[in-house]
DNA sequence: TGTGCCGGGAA
DNA sequence: TTCCCGGCACA
């Protein structure tokens, strides 16, 4: 357990990284992405902020652009969301570099400034990069400039090398290809390890990339609930290969507390908002050089769709692309390993109560923070396992209700990463939401409700509890020493004496 | 029939 | 909350 926990721990630094890998996954050469301005378009929604609070990808969301960087001295190469400087209106104005045509010399800018797209050739174009900090033209640094500069300095630069940027390329084609020809569900994950280290390549890619969004709210302890995954399919998203990658690429960590569960129950919850650190769903798109991340689907769509896939995304197939190359990671808001120390309102009531003593750190640690807070609540103050506390006290007999509960198999719950939602059925939801027990679990489904699950298996609802066949204090001492009996014996309760 | 105890009610 | 008891299930 030891190990799953700091794993998961590791997970979590890591998330940041991740996010902000996909920058690195372009070899540093192109970066960023968007520029604050153009985002309105794309969708502001999303707030690309976010991420930052742990420092993960802030660099590779916006308004950093590594283009400075740019290696290529000989022929210029422009990528895509590069920074590069171009005359408008007799004035030098900072643009994004949306397309570069190689053949015809033509590259497509979006001036953010100027709110529009339009053609330059090549060599009126010249990279961010080459200009003098002065450089700005008229009006001295853009405040664009001026931010990606400062920022890039903190950037790290990838130590991916160009092929494996190709690689990528090839690997998102073949994914795309093979996603247009058969049904996304069947999909499997391409032979695309080649651009995956090898510390990846052993471990099951499902589940990296499910571990990859949850952070920590995952437990290793547990096993697939679900057992057979309904969907079978549903974890290899379509987008899996190239997230899958680029992760890869970014957190040589290995992730393997990821797990499904195709729930039925609980596909459709909304499960991430109800986390109690607040897990956020975010979109990255996996663009091989964009490493966006968006906060609503819609914004990543239209971001894949208009600065990847084309504007002209009316064909069925380009809509289809573009989800693809977009995949949903959960970042973790704030860290709130606290959560522990919240207790049950019922627990706390029951001054007796020491099950802290025997509950399992892990339980405590680890799952906890993943769990929503009624669920968190019921099963932290059961957490000592199928164990009945025995109080000496007489008086116990009141605090009897919260501590005989039998201890309910922990639930842990994770998110796994889902690409696909609800609104793609035609890319068969992947979002679930796994729930994992400590303990072994018979395959039939227990849990009615997330919310009830705390309730004890044993006593079973409408149905006497057997009758132990230990004396009791009635027995024992006889009803001429009623006085000796234990309370509850003696209000006629279930002996606190001689438990069965 | 005796025992164990749930559910409910009175103080 | 504390105490008591009706009444049911079970042995
Ligand atoms: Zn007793």
């Amino acid at each position: 357990m030891a190990s799953v926990l700091s794993r998961r721990l590791g997970k979590r630094s890591l998330l940041g990284t991740r996010v902000s890998a996909p920058g690195a996954l372009a070899e540093g050469v192109l970066v960023a992405t968007q520029i604050p301005g153009l985002q309105t378009d794309l969708g502001r929604v999303s707030a690309h902020t976010a991420p930052r609070e742990d420092g993960s990808c802030a660099p590779s969301a916006e308004e950093s652009s590594q283009a400075p960087r740019f290696p290529s001295p000989g022929r210029r190469q422009l990528c895509a969301g590069q920074q590069v400087l171009i005359t408008y209106n007799g004035q030098e104005c900072a643009g994004l570099v949306e397309q570069h045509n190689p053949l015809s010399d033509k590259v497509k800018v979006l001036l953010p400034e100027q709110g529009l797209q339009a053609c330059w050739r090549v060599q009126d174009v010249q990279p961010a990069a080459v200009q003098p900090p002065a450089l700005p033209a008229a009006g001295g640094p853009s405040p664009a400039e001026a931010l990606q500069r400062s920022v890039s300095s903190n950037i790290d630069v990838p130590k991916r090398k160009a092929d494996a940027a190709v690689e990528m390329d090839e690997m998102v084609a073949a994914m795309v290809l093979t996603s247009l020809s058969c049904s996304p569900v069947v999909q499997s994950p391409p032979a695309g390890e080649s651009g995956i280290p090898p510390s990846r390549a052993a471990c099951d890619p499902w589940k990296e990339s499910g571990d990859v969004s949850d952070s920590g709210s995952s437990t290793t302890s547990g096993h697939w609930s679900g057992g057979s995954d309904i969907s079978t399919p549903s974890p290899p998203h379509p987008a899996g290969s190239p997230k899958y990658s680029s992760e890869a690429l970014s957190s040589p960590q290995v992730d393997d507390g990821f797990e499904t569960d195709s729930d039925p129950f609980l596909l459709d919850e909304p499960a991430p908002r109800k986390r109690k650190n607040s897990v956020k769903v975010m979109y990255k798109c996996l663009w091989p050089s964009c490493g966006k991340v968006l906060r609503s689907i819609v914004g990543i769509k239209r971001h894949v769709k208009t600065q990847h896939l084309g504007d002209s995304a009316d064909s069925d197939q380009r809509k289809r692309e573009e989800d693809f190359y977009y995949t949903e990671v959960q970042v973790k808001e704030e860290p709130a390993p606290e959560a522990a120390t919240a207790t049950s309102p019922t627990s706390v009531s029951a001054p007796i109560i020491i099950q802290q003593a025997l509950a399992k750190p892990e339980a405590l640690l680890v799952e906890q923070p993943a769990l929503e807070p009624a669920l968190a609540s019921s099963a932290l103050s059961q957490s000592a396992p199928s164990s009945f506390w025995h109080i000496q006290a007489d008086h116990a007999y009141q605090a009897l209700p919260s501590i005989q509960i039998p201890v309910s198999p922990h639930i842990f719950t994770s998110i796994s990463w889902a690409t696909a939602t609800s609104t793609l059925p035609s890319l068969s939801p992947v979002r679930s939401r796994s729930l994992s027990f400590s303990e072994p679990q018979p395959p039939t489904p227990m849990l009615k409700s997330h919310l009830i699950v705390a309730s004890p298996p044993r006593v079973s609802i409408g149905t006497r509890k057997v009758r132990g066949e230990a004396k009791k204090c009635r027995k024992v001492y006889g009803i001429e020493h009623r006085d000796q009996w234990c309370t509850a014996c003696r209000w006629k309760k279930a002996c606190q004496r001689f438990l069965d």
